[in-house]
DNA sequence: GGTGCCATGTAACGAGTTACATGATTGG
DNA sequence: CCAATCATGTAACTCGTTACATGGCACC
């Protein structure tokens, strides 16, 4: 159910087609939820029959037209009044804990590979992550509101992913001295 | 097909009922992998089918019988297999964050709640993380391997859930200045 | 002429959740 | 006597992934 809510928040920013909220679910708003284009059109369809959306068919020069929807009142008030409800924290699916948990089964080389690994995954998103934040974030205090809280996810990413490389490192020197 | 990997990770520990790896799936494997018995019951039946675990029935007295499961070579050398091979980065799944992006729609009292909310959810389960740190490894340094791999991932959580509380505040105080 | 982007989907499957079901025993 | 714990499941459903499909246009 909560797709539903992250395409609502999506559509608060701008009109969006299928494709479009596919894109940036390979982007700024997929950095903490994530979806295929498959699954987008299906909640859209489904969105779109309960109102809370709505779309319009846009011919387009060149290309194939496009349905950009948009997101209703009705829509924008079940998403505040979803934003008041307590929110749950996220389950835990660390496919890489998992492996770390059933570490000593394989050689250490074998575990500290992977640790490298990921460590190079997260190196890469940070630096996506500041990329954007140095593009799109380098005037905040004359932001709109809206860019502001933009900007706390993309925070929240940062901090995270620099958190990750420094247990990689912390974990990679446990490993180094046992 | 990671819960099944879980399992197989689990059960390396110790021999497992379908009941005791729900509890331990609520406690320790449960930190980095979430499931419920419904979900553990049906990958228990698959694995078994497909011989990676084997099952014996236990009479008890007082309690009803229990099926105990351990892990057969075929199951270890499937599970080392995997661990050698490259793990993804988890799906991003943060609701909060999703209440965050959209946060300019209600007033700021809400989003400052939904924040007090979390850090107080993510604090409560930092004390779990160090309690179990206390108690169950105090002396690391004389411990086996496998202890000392359960440890990293319990020190993730810790770290994770410390930067959770950082940029809780860090997004507090930010959202009080503007 | 081939690759890649734009744009939208169907179909089949697997993973995960929610509700419901059963029945014995232990402890307050 | 009531609630909790032990122990295992079925059924219905939603959510999410993977594979496949189509067709035009732009660019090199």
């Amino acid at each position: 159910m909560s797709l539903s809510y992250a395409i609502l928040a999506s559509l608060t920013e701008t009109d969006c087609s299928g494709y479009d909220l596919a894109k940036r679910f390979d982007a700024s708003v997929g950095f903490f939820w994530s979806a295929t284009h498959q699954q987008i059109y299906k909640e859209l369809r489904k969105l779109e029959e309960s109102g809370w959306i709505a779309g319009s068919s846009v011919a387009q020069e060149g290309r194939p037209d496009k349905k950009v929807f948009s997101i209703t009142d009705v829509g924008r008030e079940n998403l505040r009044n979803w934003i008041g409800k307590t929110a749950e924290m996220s389950a835990n699916k660390e496919e890489i804990l998992v492996k770390i948990f059933a570490g000593h089964l394989v050689p250490k080389p074998i575990i500290i590979e992977q640790l490298q690994e990921q460590k190079r995954l997260h190196q890469e998103r940070l630096e996506v992550y500041r990329t954007i934040e140095n593009s799109y974030f380098q005037n905040l205090s004359n932001s709109s509101d809206a860019i502001k809280f933009q900007y706390l996810t993309l925070l929240r990413g940062i901090r995270m992913e620099e958190d990750w490389l420094s247990w990689c490192d912390e974990a990679m020197n446990f490993l180094n001295i046992i």
